[in-house]
DNA sequence: TAATTTGTTTAGTAAATTATGAACAAATTG
DNA sequence: CAATTTGTTCATAATTTACTAAACAAATTA
């Protein structure tokens, strides 16, 4: 039963990590944060990871690094235990998509630089840039409001 | 004068190309796309690319492939012309991110996966996959009508 | 303070990706 | 049909990234 269950959650850690990896994290970290969305206890020390994901103590080191400077995971002290252990943080997707907001928020300012730049040449054609520009403003206007109603859903 | 903005495209473009190439695209398919937001006329072929990006024959012909398959760029024929031309798909940028938005629904799926199988197992805490899943679910709910929202605009 | 545990950094390797020149194939022209 | 142009594919070079083992530093314990 509990050996069952170890190989339910290595599919979900393998599926949810292969998924991860499409946007571009390493593999590790992928497999470190889908790890912590299923784990028991819901924090995990280096040894924890040691053992159940099978990698290096380096890369661990490393790519929880990365994970909390994306904002998804966090360090925590636990009562008792010297070793530092790893949590999921709370809202974690949502801090996310945030982030990557940001990006929408360059593209619109780019395409508006762009739109401004050619507009002093005759000869290029405008549309182009004006409907990059309109699209990502469009989206830098209703994200925030959309994250906003997430938020505020309870 | 001519001179003069030539350079302010060659700026344009590498500051697209930067910020293209965080989402992860390889340097030569950002450059090509930038270059197709502002060039002039807005069909080129390899030899326009070439001289204008200094770029090979060779990363021509898989770069443009690839952003063919992403759906942002088109092949066109162009009247009297034997060479093949590429530009910028009409609602390239909204099409994009209908296909970045299939990733919200795998994730959605991925974490509702993981809530029934952790259902059978009371020592596991089910508050994040049911905080990723509710966030995600969301997510794939309001993406579609938010880019209809888009498209209806006149 | 010596020994042990814990975590980071360094240094090196393995693997994957990107980009190119050259060979090749296909189409067009004279 | 020979010569030229055009575009793809192949082989390889260059770069980057991911990962680890081992060295190191810091903290804890005995």
């Amino acid at each position: 039963m509990s050996e069952q269950m170890d190989q339910t959650k290595v599919d979900f850690v393998e599926e949810m990590t292969l998924k991860m990896e499409e946007t571009g994290l390493p593999r590790i970290a992928c497999q470190i944060l889908s790890w912590l969305m299923i784990c028991n206890p819901v924090h995990q020390s280096f040894s924890d990871l040691i053992e159940n994901l099978k990698i290096s103590k380096a890369s661990i080191s490393n790519m929880t690094r990365l994970l909390i400077q994306m904002g998804l995971i966090e360090k925590v002290r636990i009562q008792g235990e010297r070793q530092i252990h790893f949590q999921l943080k709370n809202n974690a997707w949502v801090d996310l998509l945030e982030i990557q907001t940001q990006q929408i928020f360059s593209l619109a300012r780019i395409s508006k630089k762009g739109m401004i730049l050619a507009e002093s040449d005759e000869n290029v054609d405008n549309a182009r840039l004006e409907e990059m520009n309109r699209f990502y403003s469009f989206l830098a206007d209703e994200m925030p409001s959309l994250i906003n109603r997430y938020k505020k859903m309870s």
